[in-house]
DNA sequence: ATCGTTTTTGGGAATGTTCCCAAAAAAATA
DNA sequence: TATTTTTTTGGGAACATTCCCAAAAACGAT
């Protein structure tokens, strides 16, 4: 806690700011802050002595104090469960490309699927003062007050994807129902009718959107809906390998997955195969996020494609437009929802 | 530039600082400060009762102002430049979670293989005070000023993957040349003569480092050495997609290929297929970091597996050790080569 | 030369926090 | 009770910057 040292190191390590130039040329620290903001109210001559010294010296801008002082960061928190997949790195990309146009800079924060840590995270971010925040939560999340810390300041938070549900916030969705609906309606008009679904955590608002459209596809179709065949877990490829063997082992077997994610229809794809079935003979599969991996692998995997960068795109967008909104004209609270696309391969027949 | 809007927005939405809470309560700063940080000179009566002000006024300490103070942000930042693949990802992973344990923060930047954005985002990390860098650089990166701007500041940074040469700075790397060597050994040793290599840019030590581990191997084998197998391209799918098919059509096509990395080594692979040939029987072919997506394809691909979390950790711990090194005894720059692994599946052999 | 205008510069406050040193209050000792 | 010791508190400086306002300098016109 003590800086004593830290005071010595720095005394050291002194880095120059407008203060030595100023002293070195005889200025004040108001014209040298004139001079390298280019503020008009500054003579050339001296605009040019002042670069000059700057150079020499290397000086580099202190951020934290402008910040400190202008109470705004030009940055933007990003926080997401994980990045390993294709999809939280690609909206993240598709986000900090819009808001590096709009001068923003981007902290990405990943929780690693814990609250715990998104919490600490979500501290910190305040703690830093980021002027916005784009969230992806966890799937164990069912407590919000850490993001109400910011809207409460006046901060504004935009959710994409795991989106927190009834509040003031702005949000970016896909078009889960309908995705999910296609999905099951492809399986029933390629003849399947023991579709099992492969649900995620019923917290998770998209996880129950594809339930429902899941379901209503089913009845539209006059599928009777067995609950023996609808699994909800919580995402780990360990158990998506238990609750699949399960389905196979049931003595009236499923002739179909609808599976919440790729990761998910990829690991249902290897555990038929390793029992000496075939896809889609034995079990037709389809996945959701069409994650690049799906177009690779053999047999295909037809997979609800969503339209990923698009998502970060409008989530900065709409982070934006709350940033540049003024108290006299704020802006309103938004969902956006993106549509979804069937992408039709090979594990749903030839 | 102007901050007007902003200090009136500001006076709206006021943050309560330590100040509010000092007047509040009749105390000064000081005191509040120390309640705050749990010093040991307080009255625990006064502490508990600013605890419980903090609390109702939802307190939220300023971090820029303590920054601006005390000259450390304990903020690392990661600059990649890129996060589709699972490489990058997973290595931030490992250095965020060693870094977590130490206290530190992690700023991600990518670069998105943008010479122009690496160095603004490095501009962008200095001027934010980031304690420390980690960095893998650029495939344009020839010019490394913007690192010397930390160096020569005395703000750590370790290189990891792509690396800046003989310079005075802390390096991860895999031991590309052995990785290299391995591969195109099993490639003769199963029978294979005419060995391509699509290597990368010459810019990249790990790139030369593996086609010297090429050269050595069939030189060691006495397999003679064809130039026209062996071309540096830019990593880009598309030129892979090119120079795949140009080598398939060379009157003597190669019999195997040795890829710089997997993504390479999987568009051979759909090059193979679509020209309706077979893999491994008429071209066998290894990649390079062992991707999860490798196991998953058909047939599994051959690769050559780097420690990747831990390439993070390293990197995290060496940045660790410049940080809690003082002046009298700093910690000298140290490069730490972490061993490679043949991984044999299908794509060489049955 | 004098006055009025414009351009350029300097001084000081403000941002939110921590640390040092001194002062005040409380507790312990004589 | 008076004195010493310990605990607790307050005041001010420092961090690097920008902005506002006033002062100074330069310029132009009479």
């Amino acid at each position: 806690m003590t800086i004593n040292a830290q005071l010595l190191e720095k005394y050291k390590m002194h880095q120059p700011t407008i203060i030595d130039i100023a002293r070195q040329l005889g200025l004040s620290k108001s014209t040298v802050s004139r001079a390298l903001t280019a503020h008009p109210n500054v003579n050339e001559k001296t605009r040019q002595r002042v670069l000059e010294l700057a150079d020499k010296l290397d000086y580099q801008r202190n951020q934290l104090a402008i910040s400190l002082l202008t109470n705004q960061t030009r940055t933007v928190g990003i926080m997401v469960p994980e990045f390993i997949s294709f999809f939280f790195p690609k909206v993240i990309i598709g986000a900090q490309e819009e808001l590096a146009k709009a001068g923003y800079n981007v902290v990405i924060c990943h929780s690693n699927e814990s609250y715990a840590t998104e919490v600490t995270s979500a501290k910190s971010l305040f703690a830093s003062r980021v002027d916005g925040l784009i969230v992806s939560h966890t799937k164990e999340t069912r407590n919000f007050d850490h993001f109400r810390t910011f809207t409460r300041k006046g901060i504004p938070v935009v959710f994409f994807n795991r989106v927190w549900e009834n509040e003031e916030v702005s949000k970016v969705v896909v078009d889960d129902y309908t995705g999910a609906y296609q999905a099951v309606e492809h399986l029933i008009q390629t003849g399947r009718r023991r579709i099992a679904h492969l649900s995620g955590p019923d917290t998770l608002p998209n996880s129950r959107s594809r339930l429902n459209g899941y379901l209503d596809a089913l009845k539209h179709y006059d599928v009777p809906v067995d609950p023996s065949l609808v699994i909800s877990y919580d995402l780990t490829l360990e158990k998506a390998n238990i609750y699949v063997n399960h389905l196979l082992n049931l003595p009236e077997p499923p002739d179909a997955l609808f599976a919440i994610n790729d990761p998910t229809a990829i690991e249902a794809l290897k555990v038929v195969k390793s029992r000496g079935l075939r896809v889609p003979d034995d079990l037709a599969i389809v996945g959701f996020s069409d994650d690049p991996i799906s177009a690779l692998i053999e047999p295909g995997l037809t997979s609800v494609a969503q339209p990923v960068s698009e998502i970060g795109q409008e989530a900065a967008r709409l982070l934006l437009a709350h940033l540049t909104a003024s108290a006299d004209q704020p802006a309103a609270p938004t969902t956006v929802t993106l549509p979804t696309r069937l992408v039709v391969r090979g594990s749903t027949g030839s």
